[in-house]
RNA sequence: GCGCUUGUAGCUCAAUUGGAUAGAGCGCUUCCCUCCGAAGGAAGAGGUUGUAGGUUCAAAUCCUGUCAAGCGCACCA
């Protein structure tokens, strides 16, 4: 819809650039409305409203204008457009028509190959509550970027070298006892658990290494322990319905294959290292203030080096890559960036989706996580304590840059009036009305006179179905997954409210001495095509959100 | 101290990226099942968008100051 409107600005008016139509929340300011006047107002020296006056005198004079019921210029200069009711008709049948794959895009001159990254927590411990979020959104958002017509992977990168694994070995050996404690080392009932049965395996190790070096043994058992805790973790993410296409490993996919070693050269022959104690250095004022290091003096490589490696071959793979953080790590976001530039990538096929930490609360109290402290809540919990759906769409409405609470005893006790009941109940409703009519006998003249539908509740309803395209569309562009998720509340209530005002199987079944004539049927009969149109957009939107569409409740 | 993010109804959050009368859910006050499932619907109360300025036809949104919260500022990753 929206875009017919753009389209035959196009055509009347190109000087004008890009076109913001937008749908007004109030239905007497029009089903679509614009703010273009302003713009050429400007230009041209003349007052909005005149500037739309002439506007609308242009579009007028196009055939395409006959879609239009009635283009108003109002004060201070907004255009307003009112679409046919056959628009609309047709638009619903287009639903009806292409079910699943409505709201598919069949553009495909914009199609892209995006790497999606997200998740990748470091495979120290199970995954916890705190990787919820991280991991939905980026669930949702593949969909919804592959229902837009791209190539989308999804990738989980895993850091599986470095000194949070040796720091993982050592912490099973200290609490073995065979080794001295460190603070930094990880805690908890976890670790506890994993040295106890890891105890025979590491008397074995502890023997077979002959001059049993603390280090390489700490690294070889935190390896071992890391790799058992990716099966964990896999075993999480498939119980949360979030997948994974590509995983990869820092060690052998990146470090192995020399590829920070190429970052550093080619750093160091733009002359922008410098050399202290054997480290070497990023200058200062380069990606940061203060010099920073890429290679440490042991000859190993820090964080930035990897990681600049690591994007440099994504970027190399794919036309944009995305990646989804958590808040903690979002300094590290203006350095890579510059560091790509630098190494002649463009900085722009990078997108960092920054996502603020959840705070959890219990009892009113916020739980505190922290997978070196030992005092973190599971993933698994989560979904065990208020189940995938409702964890799934609780942070999926909300924005990535809301510092969000999430209270659990709120998302399980108020479990019946939570917002994800509330729309797979609308579904369910209108499986239900579909069910039960195929069971029922009835004669209608014509089944789909959609131009009988002209209640304000039906009208409404079919134009909220008709956004759903546009809702798919603005979100593949801006990644803001959670308008999807009001989306389909506001499709649901709708529905609810046509529901209870209309009843189809009644007047599809009365007979002609109870009141019920032809022309109500034809309208029950059309009224079903709607119930159709709204369990598909429902069951579209849900789809790419991830959430399971129910049968009954 | 410096940087990033955020302050919107009692609570949790939206607001089509600068648009028209700032909206939902929960909670609160009233109604509505002889009727496709009431896990629903209707109505109401509740706001100086932290605060003080500025920019313009138009500001919750942009700029500056200020207050508050979260998170960062390693030869850790």
């Amino acid at each position: 819809m929206r875009e017919k409107i753009i389209e035959i600005f196009k055509k009347t008016a190109p000087e004008t650039g890009d076109i913001e139509v937008s749908v007004p929340a109030n239905d007497s300011l029009g089903h679509y409305s614009t703010n273009v006047a302003f713009r050429l107002a400007k230009s041209q020296k003349i007052s909005p409203v005149e500037a739309g006056q002439k506007l609308k005198e242009k579009i007028m004079a196009l055939p395409d204008a006959d879609i239009f019921k009635k283009i108003d210029v109002v004060n201070p200069g907004f255009i307003n457009f009112w679409l046919k009711d056959e628009v609309w008709y047709g638009e619903l049948k287009e639903v009806l028509k292409r079910k699943s794959a409505y709201g598919k895009s069949r553009i495909s001159n914009h199609k892209s190959n995006i790497n999606l990254e997200f998740v990748s927590a470091n495979p120290t411990g199970p995954l916890t509550m705190a990787n919820a979020r991280g991991g939905f959104l980026g669930d949702a958002l593949a969909n919804v970027l592959e229902f837009s017509g791209h190539k989308v992977t999804r990738e989980y990168y895993i850091n599986d070298a470095g000194n949070q694994i040796k720091l993982l070995g050592e912490s099973v050996l200290a609490e073995l006892g065979l080794m001295p404690r460190k603070a930094e080392h990880y805690q908890g009932e976890y670790v506890k658990e994993i040295a106890k049965q890891r105890k025979q395996q590491v008397k074995k190790m502890d023997r077979e290494i002959l001059s049993p070096e603390l280090d390489a043994l700490s690294s070889l058992l935190g390896h071992e322990v890391s790799r058992s805790f990716l099966g964990e973790i896999r075993k999480s993410l498939k119980n949360a319905s979030i997948k994974h296409e590509i995983w990869r490993w820092e060690a052998q996919d990146i470090r192995r294959k020399k590829l920070p070693e190429k970052v550093v050269k080619k750093f160091e022959e733009q002359g922008l290292l410098i050399e202290h104690d054997g480290a070497l250095w990023l200058k200062s004022g380069i990606v940061q203030e203060k010099e920073r290091v890429v290679r440490k003096s042991s000859g190993d490589y820090t964080y930035i080096a990897v990681d600049l490696a690591y994007h440099l071959l994504k970027l190399r793979e794919s036309d944009l890559a995305i990646d989804i953080w958590g808040a903690d790590h979002h300094g590290n976001a203006a350095p890579l960036k510059k560091g790509l530039e630098l190494l002649g990538e463009n900085p722009g096929k990078l997108h960092i989706i920054l996502m603020q930490l959840v705070r959890f609360i219990k009892d009113g109290k916020e739980i505190k996580i922290s997978k070196r402290a030992g005092n973190f809540v599971l993933l698994d919990d989560l979904l065990k304590e208020v189940g995938a759906d409702v964890a799934r769409f609780l942070f999926l409405m909300h924005a990535p840059e809301t510092h969000m609470d999430f209270d659990l005893a709120l998302a399980k006790e108020r479990s019946m009036k939570n917002p994800v009941y509330y729309v797979q109940y609308a579904f369910v409703r209108c499986g239900a009305i579909i069910q039960k009519v195929s069971s029922i006998k009835y004669q209608v003249s014509s089944k789909k006179n959609l131009k009988l539908l002209n209640t304000t509740e039906d009208l409404m309803l079919i134009r909220e179905l008709s956004r759903f395209p546009e809702m798919v569309e603005d979100t593949a562009r801006d990644y803001q997954v959670h308008r999807l998720t009001r989306y389909t509340t506001d499709v649901a209530k709708l529905f609810h409210n046509f529901y209870e005002k209309e009843r189809i199987i009644p007047a599809l079944r009365s007979f002609k001495s109870e009141g019920g004539g032809e022309k109500d049927k034809n309208l029950a009969a059309a009224r079903l095509e709607l119930v159709k149109a709204t369990q598909i957009v429902l069951g579209n939107t849900l789809c790419l959100l991830g959430v399971t569409l129910p049968t009954k409740m």
